[in-house]
DNA sequence: AAATCTATCTTTAGTAA
DNA sequence: TTTACTAAAGATAGATT
């Protein structure tokens, strides 16, 4: 088999190249404003699809914030962002051992839990409705997973749920509160504060030597060589 | 140039495939549960890596909380996660360098100040735009589908309002996370304290004593040193 | 679960629009 | 700003221990 030598052939097959492609790139803040800024578009639309792939394939949560340089706020999210924070703020994944060994708080663990999970029902109550008129409109992907839903909850869903919302916050206050008044001993000088709010809700804690939003309670933590998850906790 | 064929070079060159080498897959869940955790496995580390990668190359910040296949939860983010978090809790712009090396109580009274300040806001508002309330349609033909933001922008006045309520319950939740973790694990630095700030509804206890828990606010770390690369946390 | 090893697939740097 | 292009760099599916 003969091959030409192709020197010279630019002109009649165009092939000279008409990039240098891809180069290599050190990881290091790109000086160039302007590069800067077309390189975060085009990673972060790299880093959205690789999350969005990671969810569908693995069939896991994903969320994820990012700031670009000029300070415009990115979120996507699988189910949605806030389902996945709140899932890390309430420490879904395994953090026991601390809490479980602190009876008390163990119990006011579950009464913070119980309230959150009235809120994500009520949460879940408003998307449910929403579902419905969703199926006809998302015929443009069927509906993509990154799609935030709160914001289309029927108004009505909208005035329980803030009610939700008000309520536990109320409950936190109160925590709060009264673990401060039951903690000083542990803790700087408190300034002064106002009487907690009252709330409707049953789940008043009567005595508060301390409470934990699970999973996040850990004090000291860091990844293992490679990224890993969040040891402990 | 001569090139001579290679047909049945194979032998002589041990030029036998190996591996069929990477293969084509379709984006579903994949069904072999064991290879589900496989993948899983790399992806998240190629999808942290690239969020660091985006990090330092744009200087700007990111967050991500993936829950594998399993349960575990892994969180990566630079600065930090919460730094991250906190920025997206409080909306918008904070300058970086302040939320990430205030003091996390401090820090957290100021924002749940601010959310309590926005929430007010909005709850006035609320009211009257409550009738006109679905006229966005959420049609997606203009910008990106991985832009929440344009669906904010349209959505306006009844995302922002709910908005506001989950950006409130966040942040008592992590307010409490950082006094359960300040109060029982680590024995904090005390330093000098400020003024106490008033909140509008007075429901929590305001104490501004500044906690330095390892420059970190809820055990969660930035992104591993072998990836960083002169980044610093 | 997590580390190799490749052949191949996917992303993206540089560039211009 | 984002989009299009190409070729090189980088990520990873599948198999292996």
């Amino acid at each position: 088999m003969v091959v030409i030598n192709n020197i010279n052939n630019n002109v009649d097959y165009k092939k000279t190249k008409t990039t240098k492609g891809r180069q290599k790139i050190e990881i290091k803040k790109l000086e160039d404003k302007n590069n800067r800024q077309v390189t975060f578009s085009k990673r972060r639309f790299g880093l959205f699809n690789k999350a969005m792939e990671l969810s569908v394939l693995c069939g896991v949560e994903v969320g994820i914030i990012v700031f670009s340089p000029n300070g415009k706020m990115f979120v996507i999210g699988h189910p949605d962002f806030d389902t996945v924070l709140n899932r890390y703020l309430n420490g879904e994944s395994p953090p026991p051992e601390v809490s479980a060994s602190i009876p008390c708080m163990q119990e006011h663990n579950k009464q913070y839990e119980k309230a959150v999970r009235e809120l994500e029902k009520e949460k879940r109550k408003g998307k449910a409705i929403e579902e419905e008129k969703k199926v006809k409109k998302n015929n443009n992907n069927g509906g993509f997973w990154w799609d935030e839903s709160i914001d289309k909850m029927r108004l009505e869903e909208l005035e329980e749920y803030v009610k939700g919302l008000m309520k536990l916050r109320s409950i936190v206050a109160l925590r709060i509160n009264d673990m401060m008044m039951t903690n000083h001993y542990l803790m700087p000088p408190v300034v002064a504060t106002k009487a907690p709010v009252a709330t409707s809700l049953d789940v008043l804690p009567i005595n508060n030597n301390g409470f934990v939003v699970n999973g996040n309670s850990s004090g000291v933590c860091g990844f293992d060589d490679r990224f890993t998850q969040r040891l402990k906790i």
